[in-house]
DNA sequence: GAAATAGTGTCTTTGAGACATTATTTG
DNA sequence: CAAATAATGTCTCAAAGACACTATTTC
């Protein structure tokens, strides 16, 4: 087999550069099970239950968005934070790499998931082999982030991927972070650690692209359960573009595009008048 | 030295993808000099100029828009047309990779480029190895063609180039193209030949996002050379969007983003009523 | 009925498409 | 003056911001 492992200096200019993919995946809050870190100091806390639990964070009043990071356990940016991802095995679309290597981390698949540029600067990591990477944003809405965690990753080709990884990517230890760990935690995006590489670019780049397809498209929804109220999708576009909206006008805009059924139910439990709920209509798949 | 080449179908799966960049350069009209595919067969006749000369076509009138292509010599795709790019060098950060092997193949250099879609799917090409091009999109302005054509490519790597692309990449043969070639032409957008890969594809891609950007920003000028009347610049926007403008409304809009500035000259030579010359306002650099 | 939020209606401003009109040049 | 294109002005319609007002629920 040809050996990647420990190239000189000389036979490092002749490599093909290394090939990753990194995803920033945004959610109105982490999962019940994720560690969390406080949005002050910084530092990984607690699981979101008990942080939630404790400050009386409610969904409804989602004012932040937020993601999850990895810790990097070697060097370079030895125990800095650094997006999920991996490296692209030879016989995996670049899609599919970003979902499951999300998957492996977060233990949750998205909901949306969509290429945003590709980084490779020959600046971002003087140290070692030239390394290109294809980032991804994403984004889990309710369901998503309610699944059963304890759900395998859906490809059988763990084996083959660690392998590979192992030998072509000697900067990458994303993929190989063991589950449900201390290493993995959600950060607030107002509120982030230190990054790896140029990861707080990555982020600030994929935080800019979400606000522009909120605006003139409908992925919205996507951080939603299956029947949502006018009143709920309003606060998530509030959340991502970071300013109020009269309810009057987003009502009328958003029914204008005629995307959204009325189910016929209301919400329940209000000490109020209850609102309609609506859902979604089918999409064409993404590519 | 690592040997990368006639990988065995076992070796395969445990080698990096290649990585390559892709082109798709837009112009108005070919260089003078360049080799151009005729509009309704498809094979490859004459030079631009002498094409230009006989047809009576003017760049006035363009209606259409007109992009490099280079012609295979090796299998996969033997004989068919693909877009110019090549291999990435180990010390070459992606942009300029795609600015230099354009200005091989075309031997100018465009005026703007900027990144457009990483492909990667694993089922592009199915017979070597796994490749992800990361293709670009760019625009060729009347002083771009005009540029010496006898300018000498900018960087001195060639060799490195060369060599890193026979050994790594199987597949490309785009850098290794000799210059001023009968295997380089240009043509039209609405009269393409069959491909190689899935440059189809690509092309498409980057027509609608030429078409995206024409709409909500103002790279059109791009095509256009130091001063130019307003005329010529509504003629860029109906070539590329395919349809009819109205001068008086795209006046008034053009003006009020505030971009242009009226130099206090007029064009000379007409047979009718000059047109005020503008230029563009200065731009912040493209990352 | 008070409190709270859902939902409706309307006034106004802005931007863009359609198109009539005036201005300036050559021959 | 005729022909051709540049440049200006105006009418209309549609989308969106501001905001007053009505409706329905719980307590």
């Amino acid at each position: 087999m040809v050996n990647f492992s420990a190239p000189s200096a000389s036979e490092r200019r002749f490599m093909p550069p290394a090939v990753a993919v990194s995803s920033v995946a945004f959610a109105l809050h982490p999962p019940v099970d994720a560690n969390v870190a406080d949005p002050r100091s910084g530092d990984v806390i607690s699981t979101w239950g008990e942080y939630a639990g404790r400050e009386g964070a409610r969904v409804e009043h989602a004012t932040t968005l937020w993601l999850p990071l990895v810790r990097r356990t070697r060097p370079p940016f030895d125990d800095l934070w650094a997006l999920p991802g991996g490296p692209i095995p030879w016989d995996e679309d670049l899609y599919h790499t970003a979902a499951r290597t999300l998957h492996e981390s977060v233990l949750r698949s998205p909901g949306y998931l969509e290429q945003l540029f590709t980084f490779g600067a020959t600046t971002r990591s003087a140290t070692a082999q030239r390394l290109v990477t294809i980032a991804y944003w994403g984004l889990y809405g309710e369901l998503d982030l309610a699944v059963d965690p304890t759900t395998e990753p859906s490809r059988d080709v763990a084996s083959d991927v660690a392998t590979a990884g192992k030998n072509a990517v000697t900067e990458f230890s994303e993929a190989l972070v063991a589950s449900a760990d201390a290493n993995i935690a959600w950060f607030s995006i107002d509120r982030l650690p230190e990054l790896a590489f140029d990861h707080a670019d990555i982020i600030d780049y994929a935080v800019w692209r979400l606000r522009q397809r909120t605006e003139y498209s409908m992925v919205a929804h996507r951080f939603l359960s299956e029947e949502f109220t006018l009143a709920q999708m309003r606060r998530v576009h509030e959340a991502i573009l970071g300013e109020q909206i009269d309810p009057a006008n987003f009502r009328r805009d958003v029914l204008a595009q005629g995307q959204l059924v009325d189910t016929g139910r209301v919400e329940e439990g209000t000490p109020h008048r209850p609102a309609r709920l609506y859902r979604f209509k089918e999409q064409p798949e993404h590519v």
